[in-house]
RNA sequence: GCACCAGUAGCUUAGCUGGAUAGAGCACUCGGCUACGAACCGAGAGGUCGGGGAUUCGAAUUCCUUCUGGUGCACCA
């Protein structure tokens, strides 16, 4: 369609001068060019109202008499003007025809290409703090981190994922008092991470009555910057339980890194030293109530670089984790995944930045905010016992798939595995459904829901693309020819699923997997009401060779974008 | 107080750098399983695109203003 495109606007460059010596450039004029929302007006459209004003004609008649100067010809069937455009019908037999044979030839490659010529992007994700069970507020930034670790991929960039634990900060140092005062009441073996978390905010309590016990958890956090072997075996311990948790927790939704860091691995150490350094050459860190930090700009509060007792701050570690992502990735992109809270901190950051790294690393630098989830009753909270934990919103997922599959007698060996991939994906789909941006109210039932624009009802979708070509023994190496003309609503399908390879680059470019989401339901709708009007499995072969065909090219389709948002694929459900 | 984000049908929402009657899903009312899977499909009803102004041939989309909600603004991360 691409293609078409440029052959339309070169046409139109011509006619215009022609008619009108309008010396139109090229690009302005395919920029104009637009995709009717509705069909019967074609599928290439050329709007003329802006020239009305100065030609002092009806834009009804310039594009009439535009359209004296254009012929259909090849892969435009026909041209006609509706009121104010001139739309342009393509030839859908040679549209189809492409379309098919490019996913035919490429299988599961369609949409895939390599203009990322191999380079790096890292893609900063997930990264919760340790010493706390992973709850919700963790889900947002795996599963869009994970999308967008994906859809770089199929741009042939090398995406590096990158959990970066939130493993360091005075709040260890809080969790350490915590721990030292409370660990007797606790069965620490049987469930570390809700006793942990628990036994924080027990001790976030205390703090807020007493500012002695604040105190103590700054000195607990110094002494562990300072190698005290106590606070360190025990934060070693922390770090450890808590990863051990979430390895099965990313087990469980397939979710792999390639990259597991941390902040204590960018505290006090070489690391953060060189940064400071660094900022003192450039002469920008300076001394302010007490505290070493860069100042930004006049009505600003300055980046806070060392705090008055010596300790690191968040943003040095993320300088000095700049730095060395910089140099041991040479990267293209850097991009963090975190809710809009941190807009500002990122912001922060990336201008200081400046001052660390070359110019070529800062512009690669992508803050991708995310909203908040939120419940009904208004924020999460620990201490209100409002937190809603992964592991229980999994388990509900997978005892509601579990009792529709038992409802519908399925028939399948793996009944637990197939219960997991329905309800983990009805998960994920929904997540990854809407703008990042957007807050989120979680909804149970909402998550839940299988009916609809959801995550099942595009894998069921799946599940019967798959059911008809092992019934047709279908073999995309092995295909009859046939001569056939599709119909409209097949070629309706057939379009869509040309569109792939620009949803997954747009989907990149945006930071948008719901792009690509919107998009699969879009074409497992199509593919819906094309399955629910017409027979594939006909008696008339062309037919049933031509209709195998998209029936094979909706399944690739479907395939393929619900893997990049990391949702799997049953063939039967 | 300053800055950023959001505000589209009862609910959840799409709408690309402004373009042809604002698209969906849920819920609601009808209709469709002796078909390749009804976790489906078709039809209907439902909208002052938060309010006001401006730019334009043309605004949900751009600008200004205002209201509502959210978030952030120096030693939490």
């Amino acid at each position: 369609m691409e293609e078409i495109k440029i052959y339309v606007a070169q046409k139109l460059k011509e006619a215009l001068n022609e008619k009108y010596n309008l010396e139109l450039s090229y690009e302005e004029i395919f920029s104009m060019l637009e995709s009717p929302k509705d069909k019967a007006n074609g599928d290439i459209a050329f709007p003329c109202f802006r020239f009305a004003k100065d030609l002092h004609l009806s834009p009804n008649v310039i594009a009439l008499e535009i359209k004296e100067e254009l012929s259909a010809e090849d892969k435009i069937e026909k041209i006609q003007v509706i009121g104010a455009y001139i739309n342009f019908y393509v030839s859908s037999g040679k549209i189809t025809d492409d379309i098919l044979g490019k996913i035919i030839e490429k299988g599961q490659e369609y949409g895939s290409t390599n203009i990322g010529n191999m380079r790096n992007v890292l893609i900063d994700y997930s990264s919760p703090n340790i010493a706390k069970p992973f709850h919700l507020g963790h889900l947002r930034t795996t599963i869009i981190g994970r999308a967008l670790y994906n859809l770089y991929k199929e741009l042939g960039y090398t995406p590096v994922g990158i959990n970066y634990l939130g493993d360091w900060g005075r709040q260890f140092g809080l969790v350490i008092e915590g721990y030292k005062r409370f660990k007797d009441e606790y069965e620490l073996e049987k469930d570390p991470l809700h006793s942990l978390s628990d036994m924080y905010a027990r001790a976030n309590n205390l703090a807020k009555d007493d500012e002695k016990v604040m105190d103590l958890a700054r000195e607990n956090f110094k002494k562990l910057e300072e190698g005290d072997e106590e606070c360190l075996n025990l934060w070693k311990y922390f770090r450890d339980t808590s990863l051990k948790e979430y390895y099965r927790i990313y087990d469980l939704m397939g979710c792999k890194f390639d990259v597991y860091t941390g902040e204590s691995e960018f505290s006090v150490s070489e690391r953060t030293n060189e940064v400071i350094d660094m900022l003192n050459e450039k002469g920008v860190l300076t001394e302010s109530q007490g505290a070493k930090v860069v100042n930004l700009s006049e009505n600003e509060p300055p980046c806070i670089i060392i705090k008055s007792n010596e300790s690191t701050t968040y943003a040095l570690r993320d300088l000095a984790s700049i730095l060395w992502r910089a140099r041991n990735y040479d990267y293209v992109k850097s991009i963090y995944v975190t809710s809009y809270e941190q807009i500002h901190h990122f912001n922060q950051i990336f201008r200081v930045a400046k001052y660390v790294v070359d110019e070529k690393y800062i512009e690669g630098l992508v803050h991708v905010p995310y909203g908040m989830v939120r419940l009904k009753t208004g924020k999460m909270s620990t201490r209100e016992g409002t937190v809603i934990y992964l592991q229980d919103l999994i388990d509900d997922a997978i005892k509601k798939s579990m009792k529709i599959l038992e409802e519908k007698n399925t028939d399948v060996e793996d009944k637990e595995k197939l219960a997991k991939q329905i309800g983990i994906g009805a998960l994920v789909f929904n997540d990854l459904k809407h703008n990042k941006i957007k807050d989120v109210v979680f909804d149970l039932n909402e998550v839940l829901r299988f009916d609809g624009e959801t995550g099942p009802y595009v894998q069921y979708m799946y599940a019967r693309i798959s059911s008809i070509l092992k019934k047709a023994s279908f073999d995309k190496n092995n295909i009859k020819d046939s001569s056939y003309e599709y119909n409209d609503v097949e070629t309706e399908v057939i379009k869509l699923l040309g569109k792939l390879p620009n949803v997954i680059k747009e989907a990149a470019e945006n930071y948008e997997p719901s792009i690509l989401t919107r998009y699969i339901i879009d074409v497992a709708s199509a593919f819906s009401t094309f399955y629910n009007s017409n027979t594939v499995l006909s008696e008339d072969e062309n037919e049933k060779i031509a209709r195998l065909k998209l029936v094979y090219g909706a399944g690739v389709v479907i395939k393929k974008g619900l893997n990049i948002l990391g949702i799997e694929t049953p063939e039967k459900m």
